[in-house]
DNA sequence: TAATTATAATAGTTTTACTATCATTGCAAA
DNA sequence: TTTGCAATGATAGTAAAACTATTATAATTA
């Protein structure tokens, strides 16, 4: 197997330092994911990280301004490689429609073949952006933040899924909001699923699984928005 | 105009003493929603709010537990108004298709005429909602306040939603996703259309009324996904 | 009037968030 | 090989946030 290497493209207003480009900077990246995912946002800090990662937090502090910025980092790194991924599994799928499935598949993680960095944990990862994605995009900063193209990798990939809603429907006329409907919904599906069972359809002690119930949630949802043609 | 008398209910394990039942704690809820509407979530803590209000941090803690508890309890206050509303505003609606566009149009808000009490300023409470809902959702301890009872409010307006599309469109697979996904679509596309523009079909510069948008495109998702039936 | 309760005023502790300083390490150019 | 320099570690410190405790006083209630 040859040795894939990705380079994301985050917006260098989130960091200090580029944490890929150092040793400790990936080690940090690993055991933020690592404790992120144990013990929530609000719980972290970079006290706690420095611990963990056997560093200390003063070195921290030399990469993100704050936890925040450390968050926002995960999440643009997260749209980039998934933007990456929809466009390698969707390669070669003449059905438009069947592309459009394939991309709900690729962004509720059914697919296991990432080809993700072994400092990065991409199924917590995965959980980090459904539970904390919300927290990078709603804060009074949000205007500022913009400007300095935080959200870019999420615009390029709703960008994206909304072409391909509009090559299956070209009269539907809101595809873009279409397009960012269905990834904040195929990330919180999967969460209520777990967490809240009462704002889906499975039952409460039901045994399913969440990611593939989700993905046949979406299908069925575009599948009646968007107008057959051909 | 004779007074009204909203008693919204609210599971009694957020807060510490119920902020409703006292002078200073109506006086508590009507700051917290002017400051939070000011400054954020995460810029707002109990000393400012106690300034702000001519009361101490003591006090505030005698009502609330922590910042968190405060706003899961505005939350919680906002979706059992809007349920109490959802019912006002649908209600001698023959038509089912009509009753469920006209509960979009409660849900963005876009209906001013809210018997909202004179101590909480409904507007800044809805943009509160849109910008830190997820929050008080997306949290480690969500499975424990799930128990407490933290979410029924919102569970009860999902479910009143979901039943008027059930009774559109019986053979719909996922009537409860389908309303949750309103939900959360309703609020956040009004959000993006103001701050992330490319996230919806608004060009940049365009002025258009972000609520008005917003129910549009929820009643063309909603017409196409539902299959009409009389 | 006495007892109870709510609040204000004050003062504290602990934790978080962040900054500063300086010694040490490793590596690269001279 | 030495010199210089950037990166890190070690340590210390400040400021604010997040809470807790104590007491005095005002307002209610019995």
């Amino acid at each position: 197997m040859p040795q894939i290497h990705i380079s994301v493209d985050i917006c260098d207003t989130i960091y200090l330092r580029d944490p890929l480009e150092t040793v400790l900077g990936r080690k940090m990246i690993k055991h933020a994911v690592i404790l992120l995912h144990e013990i929530g946002f609000e719980e972290f800090n970079f006290k706690k990280l420095a611990i963990r990662m056997g560093s200390t937090e003063a070195s921290v502090y030399r990469y993100f301004e704050n936890k925040y910025k450390l968050l926002a980092y995960l999440v643009a790194w997260y749209w980039d490689f998934m933007h990456f991924m929809i466009l390698m599994d969707t390669r070669n799928i003449p059905d438009k429609r069947e592309k459009l499935y394939r991309m709900v598949d690729t962004l509720v993680n059914s697919l296991k073949t990432a080809p993700v960095p072994e400092y990065i944990d991409h199924e917590k990862l995965h959980m980090i952006v459904v539970e904390n994605a919300s927290k990078v995009y709603h804060t009074k900063q949000v205007d500022r933040l913009q400007k300095e193209g935080f959200y870019t990798n999420f615009k390029k990939l709703v960008k994206r899924i909304s072409d391909a809603i509009r090559d299956i429907d070209p009269d539907y006329m809101y595809p873009v909001a279409l397009a960012t409907n269905i990834v904040d919904a195929s990330l919180n599906n999967e969460y209520y699923i777990e967490h809240l069972p009462s704002l889906t359809d499975v039952p409460e002690d039901a045994q399913v699984n969440a990611k593939t119930e989700t993905s046949k949630m979406i299908r069925y949802l575009l599948d009646r928005a968007l107008v057959r043609n051909g």
